[in-house]
DNA sequence: ATACACAATAATGTATGCAAAATGCAATCA
DNA sequence: TGATTGCATTTTGCATACATTATTGTGTAT
């Protein structure tokens, strides 16, 4: 280590901690939608004590990724297709003013991340690896939304990608939708590279439009599967 | 009591009856922004233990009305001009949203009541009555925003609202502001009456963006007085 | 055999107690 | 006189104990 770094002691609560543990458990589906998740379990899982437990859970209950009844304890939240009809408008409409600032800020560091990224897609595409495509993608939208310079506007967005995020990944593309979806980014990365704002946003509120129907379609195939 | 209306017994926790309280004392301003606000003090004056006085503070400052310092309690938050150039871009994205949505729902008794509103400010705009003329703003807001219909988008919507509530209330709006926001209103009631979505998202941003300069005025003022 | 009632159990909700960190104050030294 | 260090006090962080509410299992009556 170099003397002169002397870097901040990051000392976090426990609660904070389980706030990021927790949430990174549900949003990468370790703990599945509907599951009960008691306290005592969880406080074991991660060696705490209820009260920083608890504390963390109200959080996420605010943050809607679990649903706290009173008296009857917490479960991981359930994506209902009434959820995606409402939270992908939000997406769209967030997502089209994240495009805009970002056009406004926009640096050549991040251009040349976002075009590698986009390059990296495409060939994703090519050759029909459609995790790959799902991670590159979600790299050109996080470059946006950071490049739009407003944490508030992350914040928010990343709330609502973690509600969304395991049900995106069950969404089976069709070969339509997909090239349709490539041919949205095309248009992304063209309107980003003229700084045109107001046309990046109305491609990505368009673009969220495609993947809300797309998820929902997913959506209800996977509740009428679970249906039977 | 009628017999008939049967209305459902409400038993709530009290870390949820306490977010609620303490958070309309902070969007009120019955406590003040950068007042440090003690764990002790707040159990004793709402008469509660720690532990659902600590949850309740969480949950505040995952919504950013207060600021939680590791190991040093909690403030209530103050709006910086920064936060106001973050939060109501934001805003207007989300009212924009919300426009175009109401407009697709609405219904004949909800225009009415926003007609009614309108007048009534109309009314307080041409007694210079303020803070009547900002509660009738107010309602209307609201009510556009619930005709959308998205819960989600809502709660995000009021969310954004009690962080910037106080400081609307600050701003002496000039003459010149006040007639143009008299006349984005009456734009907005025009395009409603229209059913026109695309048109009334548009004022709305441009509506909200006015609020921006404002609220950011008159924000400047005030630090530039706390300063002298 | 089914349905209801009641008790036993387990979970959540709340309060309190202990440990650790931060603040304020005073004493000491330059 | 001013700054710095050490201690006392206060406050927060966490754990545990108690209270209250749901759940479930069993027994009894119909």
């Amino acid at each position: 280590m170099r003397a002169d770094t002397a870097e901040p002691i990051v000392r976090r609560s426990l609660h904070d901690e389980l706030v990021d543990r927790l949430r990174t458990l549900i949003v990468e589906g370790a703990l599945a939608p509907g599951t009960k998740v008691p306290e005592k379990e969880l406080c074991a899982r991660f060696g705490v004590s209820r009260t920083p437990m608890r504390e963390a859970l109200k959080v996420l209950g605010h943050e809607a990724l679990i649903d706290l009844v009173p008296n009857r304890g917490a479960v991981v939240a359930r994506l209902t297709c009434d959820d995606v009809d409402e939270v992908f408008p939000i997406m769209g409409a967030l997502e089209a003013l994240a495009g805009e600032l970002a056009c406004a800020n926009l640096t050549d560091a991040t251009l040349t991340a976002i075009r590698r990224a986009h390059a990296a897609m495409e060939q994703c595409y090519d050759n029909r690896d459609l995790s790959g495509y799902f991670a590159h993608n979600e790299v050109i939208h996080e470059l946006i939304a950071e490049m739009a310079g407003n944490p508030t506007l992350l914040t928010i967005q990343n709330g609502l990608q973690g509600r969304v995020r395991r049900a995106r990944y069950l969404a089976n593309m069709s070969q339509d939708r997909w090239a349709t979806a490539i041919a949205e980014h095309r248009d992304m990365l063209a309107a980003l590279e003229a700084r045109d704002g107001a046309r990046l946003g109305a491609i990505m509120r368009a673009h969220l439009e495609g993947k809300r129907a797309t998820v929902k379609a997913a959506l209800e195939q996977a509740e009428a599967q679970a249906a039977e």
